[in-house]
RNA sequence: GCGCCCGUGGCUCAGCAGGAUAGAGCAACGGUUUCCUAAACCGUGGGUCGGGGGUUCGAAUCCCUCCGGGCGCACCA
């Protein structure tokens, strides 16, 4: 239930009984009244409810914004609505809606039923599939994958909030080029372990982590491998490499509060025929041709640049042939929305798949992509340059270790995915006001603390349904509420936008409301009645704080 | 050169489908604890919303252009 939208929608009532009851005598067809808003007003002097439709009728009405909101207001009192406290004039021509308080204190019961589902919204008929990270299994998880990781899945968990059915997926891609340079750098590394000098790869992958992986395959299965040949070699090294990497991937994800519901193999693509199948149908819808050996997809038809080879001249398929078989088989599986997260550094990318999306029927608005500006990481003030080639990388595990997960949830959650972000290790670790999520966690922490003193008063807990709401009064009392109330609006809004750093701005908000109100008002008293209203309040506060960080997959601790 | 993203107080960033006097946090300065956690609260100072033009009753928000920064423009992924 979400009482701000039940409301917004009665005053939009009003408005419009209000329009229809004046306008003609303003020779004005209500059909041609412009799309108007309710909204509420980011100063509270300025009502519940603001609307701007005075302003946007003057031109039509030859009339000033202020003569017709005149208008609007007398045929909006004359309905005697018993919310309405009162309507204002102000500014331009707005026109102010003041909406007593009864419903306010409604809310806490609402809160109460609903509970850990406070601000889940209404079950949609609607599949979304999210996937993001994808990393390749050749390297540890950097820095932008964490920050990918931190929003997917908070992304999903508010999709899923919103009333969609989310699907997580990662996408290995344990198939095409990079394989193979993973299976040359494996077994270079493995015949020079074996006393063999053998060069490294040029362009191999020279990270420590390969060179451990292959002392743990020659510690389980020895050193025979010398005597295959090499094809045989690097399979055996691969086979082992790959079942460790995403083993690994998936417990470092999984440390980071990340479950997904579904591993996708790229490899099952090739060897199913799924890649020549869509390359058939591109050829048969005439979206192929050949050029000097390698098959290209008209890009270009599309809005791209150029056009993007899918299969190179010796005859092997591209990631990005790889990745339409992929596509369509998201859409196979019946998902309405197919969301991805990428890295900035794959914008290139975006508009040859959805083309490729186009060109086999489906609609490109139902993939998104979400590009996510890649993260800059700052140690000991100096720039830590992220190459899986040197091997460099901090890994997301030693994110974990370092700043707790919490810290590093919320530092990457509550940016926009679009703005740059330096992350200062050093700063980060200084568990320093500087972060954000502690003000939140403490907010709810302090909660748990009040509720723990009152049981070692020997407070009596009231049922929550004998409180008298109505004695919240004062101000700071009102505010909380309404920022509570407004929590199911916040995601709708958040959800509607892919905008889960919405939701960390929402608990920053709300935490310093609680803080205020804390600071400045005894819970705790004398006065049973109003201790009882006003241990519901944080009640229903906790209620909502805990809610949202389970959005963005932060703890709410219960002592701090 | 072309394309995408960004440019908001000293620093890091919000600003949801254009709305009213542009908001937080950090930093600076000053105050608050016989009282439920001071990881908190209250107050003060500080901004040509990169520049210019346009649309509009109204622009940080939309359009154009220029400047600055990041990223991308492979038969890599």
């Amino acid at each position: 239930m979400n009482l701000i939208a039940a409301l917004e929608n009665r005053i939009r009532e009003l408005v419009d009984l209000a329009l229809k009851n004046s306008l003609q005598a303003q020779e004005i067809n209500f059909e041609t009244v412009p799309d108007f808003v309710i909204e509420v007003p980011r100063d509270e002097n300025h009502g519940d409810f603001a609307c701007n439709v005075a302003m946007l009728l003057a031109r039509q009405a030859k009339k000033s914004p202020k003569d017709i909101a005149n208008i609007l207001v007398k045929h909006i009192l004359q309905a005697n609505a018993k919310e309405i406290e009162k309507v204002e004039i102000a500014g331009a021509g707005f026109i102010n809606i003041f909406i007593n308080d009864d419903w306010l204190y409604e809310l806490p019961m609402v809160v109460c039923q609903l509970g850990k589902e406070y601000g889940r919204l209404e079950t949609k008929n609607s599949k979304i599939q999210v996937e993001f990270v994808s990393a390749n299994p050749t390297g540890n998880l950097h820095m932008g994958n964490a920050r990918g990781g931190a929003l997917g899945d908070s992304l999903s968990n508010l999709l899923s909030w919103a009333g969609y059915q989310v699907e997580k997926e990662f996408y290995i891609n344990d198939a095409g080029n990079q394989i193979e340079i993973l299976g040359a750098s494996l077994e270079a590394r493995y015949l020079q372990q074996n006393g063999q000098s053998v060069p490294f790869p040029e362009d191999g992958y020279a990270g420590q982590d390969l060179v451990d992986l292959v002392k743990q395959f020659t510690a389980k299965y020895g050193s025979h491998l010398v005597e295959l040949e090499s094809k045989e070699r690097v399979k055996s090294l691969l086979d082992f490499a790959l079942t460790e990497k995403i083993a690994y991937i998936k417990e470092s994800l999984l440390n980071f509060g990340i479950k997904y519901d579904v591993w996708f193999s790229e490899k099952t693509l090739h060897e199913s025929g799924k890649i020549d199948e869509v390359l058939n149908e591109l050829k048969e819808a005439g979206y192929v041709y050949e050029h000097e050996e390698a098959l290209w997809f008209k890009s270009t038809q599309f809005g791209d640049e150029k056009d993007e080879v899918l299969v190179r001249a010796n005859g092997i398929p591209t990631y990005f042939a790889a990745d339409i078989a992929y596509h369509k088989n998201k859409f196979q599986r019946g998902f309405n929305r197919v969301i991805n997260i990428w890295g900035a550094d794959h914008h290139g990318h975006v508009k040859r798949m959805k083309g490729a999306m186009e060109a086999l029927g489906y609609i490109s608005d139902n993939l998104e992509i979400i590009l996510m500006q890649l993260v800059r990481l700052y140690s000991g003030g100096n720039l830590v340059r992220m190459s899986k080639r040197t091997g460099t990388t901090i890994a997301l595990d030693e994110l974990i270790d370092e700043v707790g997960l919490d810290a590093a949830r919320f530092t990457f959650v509550v940016r926009n995915p679009d703005s740059h972000l330096d992350f200062d290790l050093d700063l980060a670790k200084q568990k320093s006001m500087e972060n954000p999520v502690y003000y939140v966690q403490y907010a709810h922490a302090r909660i748990c603390s009040v509720f723990r003193q009152a049981v070692a008063f020997g407070v009596d807990m009231p049922s929550w349904e004998d409180v008298n709401a109505g004695l919240l009064v004062e101000d700071e009392e009102k505010r909380l509420l309404r920022k509570i109330a407004d929590f199911p609006a916040e995601i709708e809004v958040a959800a509607r936008n892919l905008a889960p750093h919405r939701i960390a701005r929402y608990l920053t908000d709300l935490a310093g409301l609680f803080h205020s109100y804390y600071n400045n008002f005894r819970v705790l008293s004398e006065n049973t009645e109003l201790q009882n209203a006003r241990l519901l309040l944080l009640h229903i506060t906790r209620t909502t704080i805990s809610n949202a960080l389970m959005i963005i997959g932060v703890s709410a601790p219960e002592q701090m």
